[in-house]
DNA sequence: CGGTATCCGTCGCGATACTG
DNA sequence: CAGTATCGCGACGGATACCG
């Protein structure tokens, strides 16, 4: 006899969507491109390869911790490459891959968006706002 | 005489770039659709308006509060209409907006290059990961 | 220059319980 | 049925210090 608690059934559901959505493309690429570095990187090397110290320069607000760790990531993911120079300093570049270029359109497409409607979305926002204090 | 320590300048250089974040259409965009629920919501109203269970049902995975947040959140930003019905019990129905139906094709086009392209990032990880261990 | 390692605060999110 | 309120924890990311 299987005797299981509400509470216990709701996590087994969960998990079951949890791993359900592991599995969804959509929703894995949604994780890793909106990363709060990911997209900066990304249109940071869109004009072509720089230096990891030229990209924190760029992306003004990013760690160390963070923009190395960006990098690993997108290098692991095939989107950019990592390319070291020995030379003394040592010298890496950083470069968008052709799957990491074919992204762009798509980031492109998200900006399109925001761009033409997120007034009207800020004056919702402040419609709403003033319609409940 | 202004005396900074590097670490006061490089707050400094974060707060302002947060700030202009904080003001890029784009990220903003990208901070909103990133959300784990918000994806699944407004697809999950693409073809038509439902009932609060029927989205949390739809969704199997959402909690009751998270469910909640993120259709507030939505409504806050004109992307989906509540409208309650009085009657007992109470029915409450959600729909997409024109502004949140014309947010779909973006959606479209995330998920169509997941779903060209992951397998691409999938097998770019697996070389990566086999390279190093 | 281009990182790595560690510590630690905060905050999103789920669990739980209660309501009109 | 459709929520609201409160609590607690675990992950994320920033600060700091150190290395080849």
């Amino acid at each position: 006899m299987t005797t299981r608690t509400r509470a216990e059934l709701r996590r087994e559901r969960r998990e079951a969507y949890d791993a359900y959505l592991a599995e969804c493309p959509a929703r894995r690429l949604l994780d890793r491109i909106s990363d709060k570095w990911v997209s900066l990187v990304l249109t940071g090397l869109a004009d072509g390869p720089r230096r990891y110290s030229d990209l924190g320069r760029l992306i003004a607000g990013v760690s160390e911790k963070m923009l190395t760790q960006t990098l690993r990531t997108l290098e692991r993911d095939g989107l950019v490459t990592r390319t070291v120079t020995p030379a003394t300093p040592v010298r890496v570049d950083y470069a968008l891959t052709p799957l990491g270029l074919s992204l762009l359109p798509v980031m492109a497409a998200v900006k399109g968006w925001a761009d033409t409607h997120i007034d009207d979305v800020e004056a919702a926002r402040e419609t709403y706002d003033r319609s409940r204090q």
